[in-house]
DNA sequence: GAGGGTGCGTGATGACAATCACACGGATGA
DNA sequence: TCATCCGTGTGATTGTCATCACGCACCCTC
């Protein structure tokens, strides 16, 4: 039996994105009513830190709206972001399943409403329906595929062009446009992209002129305009 | 109700190493034999792949005896060793619970036992067993830790000489000896170790050179001495 | 013992990206 | 309106590592 919408765990935080793939969604109606019992909403504002790496893992937090980075750092102060989350993501989740302390730094990009479910309540919640326990398992391999994808472009792509390539190229399959091209509004900043693809701020600005002499892509205001995608794949590939 | 010692699915399987986090002990007794009905063995010589990054999942590999390379390459021919497995691993479980892909290849690095679990049955039992789900789902997130362990050395460590001491040191930890040094059994070429640190053989090489003269280490045949773990641990967090 | 394969050491060279340095423009706020 | 901060562009310099190249030692097998 499957909960009739209107009934979902999810539709108390309105403007969360239903994906299909997405843990608590199609649960019981058990199972969701439960699940509405655990959890706690709350309303983030800019720069908060739903965790911290090192921390011993409180909960697993369900992210509504607003986005989220997650990075980490070694002592000298170098730092990689290893994923943005947007809403409909399932945050801590490998902390609390396997009791270690949280790998990552959550942070909030921009305002945003997130649900709590607290570590123990979870886990009991997760013993009592080994149908969810499942998915969890499946959650899980996603985001170990996800995790596999950053060592294959850390490991495997040496050059900071194809790297930043490889970047634009992800960006772009999510918002594809008819002739090939597509645009993403750019909210991060060279220093943010540095992070991401393991380089420095520096070497992200030449970046963006080389691409832009190239006419791989294009900048108005904020808005990216990435024109040429097979012609990326090639530096991807290279 | 546990399995008492001599149901285990591993006993017939004789020289698996028990492990108390490992998948498959201390099951439930119905657990354990529908296991041992689902589960075939076979032993893979050396150079053996059971399976090849790319392919859809049959199933599940639980490595009883051996060592296994698991690594991911790029079309231009380069690769990355992304973990070394040992008796007792559980290989291919991502891919089957995702039903994506391997993400990897698993090729064995000298002969070995190990059970199959084809994916069907496999998926079968574990939603039979929602016990075995979360435990599972424990599993997984012990590989995504291992992954993001991965994703730091790669991302965060800049020179090969920092990712070759941290090699070291987890070498280093499995084998401790009272005086702070430790021996290890080198089994890996050169260019093994180049693609599991991501550099290149001959780096590798002058990296053995360097590490002598600076005492940290010493080889007697194939047998490796590291000699100073607190200079390692220095030049790691350099 | 000749020959081929494989793994290892090491020199020379060049490319490329990190680093340092500074200048500029647009916000924001006193 | 000016000061300040942040994000950005871009030059000059330098160190480091990949690459190419070669020689050597070892272990097979014929």
């Amino acid at each position: 039996m499957r909960a009739p919408y209107g009934l979902n765990i999810l539709d108390n935080c309105l403007t969360c994105p239903v994906r299909e793939e997405h843990l608590f969604c199609n649960l019981s109606v058990h199972a969701g009513q439960r699940l509405n019992e655990i959890k706690s909403t709350a309303v983030y504002p800019k720069g908060a830190m739903l965790f911290i790496e090192g921390q011993q893992p409180r909960g697993v937090f369900l992210l509504c709206t607003g986005k989220a980075k997650l990075s980490t750092s070694s002592r000298e102060g170098k730092t990689i972001i290893t994923k943005l989350s947007e809403g409909g993501d399932v945050l801590g989740l490998n902390a609390v399943i396997s009791n270690r302390p949280y790998e990552v730094t959550a942070e909030m990009m921009e305002p945003g409403q997130a649900n709590f479910l607290p570590r123990d309540s979870f886990l009991q919640f997760l013993k009592e329906y080994g149908e969810v326990a499942l998915r969890v398992a499946e959650q899980l391999s996603r985001n170990y595929y996800t995790a596999y994808e950053e060592i294959r472009t850390l490991g495997l792509a040496t050059s900071p062009s194809e790297k930043f390539a490889k970047l634009l190229l992800s960006w772009s399959t999510k918002t594809p446009q008819n002739d090939g091209s597509s645009q993403v509004k750019l909210t991060l900043t060279h220093e943010e992209i540095a992070e991401i693809i393991g380089t420095t701020r520096e070497t992200v600005s030449r970046l963006f002129s080389e691409f832009k002499k190239k006419q791989l892509l294009q900048l108005k205001g904020s808005t990216l305009l990435i024109r040429n995608r097979t012609a990326l794949e090639k530096i991807v590939q290279s």
